[in-house]
DNA sequence: CGCGACGTTGATTTGCCTCAACGATTGTGG
DNA sequence: CCACAATCGTTGAGGCAAATCAACGTCGCG
């Protein structure tokens, strides 16, 4: 089962499944193919599952009253990508989760993975431990949104995720940088001039 | 140890521990007095424990280089409070936890919480669905931080929690909503007016 | 080729901040 | 138990970062 070594490699790096559990784990994916522009969550449906990317890139966002985006979430391959709050409480979702490009996701269903995490302790222990450190990192963006100028967030974003900023459209990065696409534009221009 | 009752009953709610567990659970527990205006969490020094409210008020905020304060939560009875960027990394804090009145909290060490999520499947199936929830409110809130104006937020708050916005004083409040004091301050007086 | 998706640029507007001064309330030491 | 200082909240004037609106390049793709 060649297949399954990505995310099976993820959970090694956090804990350790026995050859039986492993299995487990891995019998209850289902693997997607998502074309570009499809959308995996959409707004009044109840976000069933949680979405590992093999291969390809999403974005999770929301779309305000005044048909403002507002991009949550970019996730490439490794990461996972949900309307996290429509799937944990499982009620309908009200963000949007997008493919940027044609892209592989494997499926881990609501039910099962809840099931399974009441049956195997280090898979409880996994999804404790990932979820801990994204709350963590979430946090510092929080704190980063609001102190900081559009521009300082987005060279920080330059740096921290290069290859992310230079893989996804601008306008995308500029709603999840929460600004708009013209002033992200002109933060470009501004720091070329003087360069 | 009726003493404990608290802290029990909340993780009752999520998971069922057995006798022993719940002793093993309130073994590790060290009870702390904090007074007003106290810090049990100061930048420059690892976060070492998940500390739980028992009675009092507390906020995590960060200090930015202009000097401004960020509040990044508010937490009253039965919440926890931790710079938890600092606490799950374990690498030194950016942020203060002050007590906002005289407070009693219980304080859990990250090694103990570690060990014993290890032992006790049902401990981490507690952190796991405690954090998967607070994670997906946090969500909740960096949209409504980006998509909405600072007087909607700050109405959306008091309807949300009232009880916790006439409780904390209103530069906490402000700095939480991510505006100044002086423009909160407006708001109010705004409304005020207006019925 | 022509259309749609994406990016740029400039003019104008605005939500909120900053600074400064002033009440109101609390608490604390003499 | 009063006086005086902090602490906290209010109010107004002026300024700025970023949004909005609008028009115009440009590239890739069906």
């Amino acid at each position: 089962m060649n297949n399954y070594n990505s995310i099976l490699e993820n959970i090694a790096r956090f804990v350790m499944l026995t050859e039986e559990e492993a299995k487990k784990v891995t019998s209850i994916i289902r693997t997607t193919k998502v074309k570009k522009r499809q959308f995996i969550v959409q707004p009044g449906f109840v976000c069933q599952h949680r979405n590992y990317v093999v291969k390809g890139a999403f974005r999770v966002y929301h779309l305000d009253d005044d048909g403002k985006e507002h991009t949550v979430s970019i996730g490439v391959e490794d990461w996972f990508v949900t309307d996290f709050y429509s799937y944990v409480t499982q009620t309908p979702a009200t963000h949007y989760a997008e493919a940027l490009e044609d892209s592989v996701i494997f499926q881990f269903k609501y039910e099962d993975i809840e099931a399974l995490c009441k049956e195997i302790h280090a898979l409880s222990e996994y999804f404790r431990l990932t979820t801990e450190k994204a709350f963590a990192f979430s946090r510092r963006r929080v704190i980063s949104n609001i102190s900081k100028t559009a521009e300082e967030r987005y060279f920080e974003y330059l740096e921290k995720y290069p290859n992310i900023a230079n893989r996804v459209p601008q306008y995308v990065l500029a709603s999840y940088l929460g600004i708009s696409a013209e002033f992200l534009s002109k933060i470009r221009s501004r720091r070329i001039k003087k360069s």
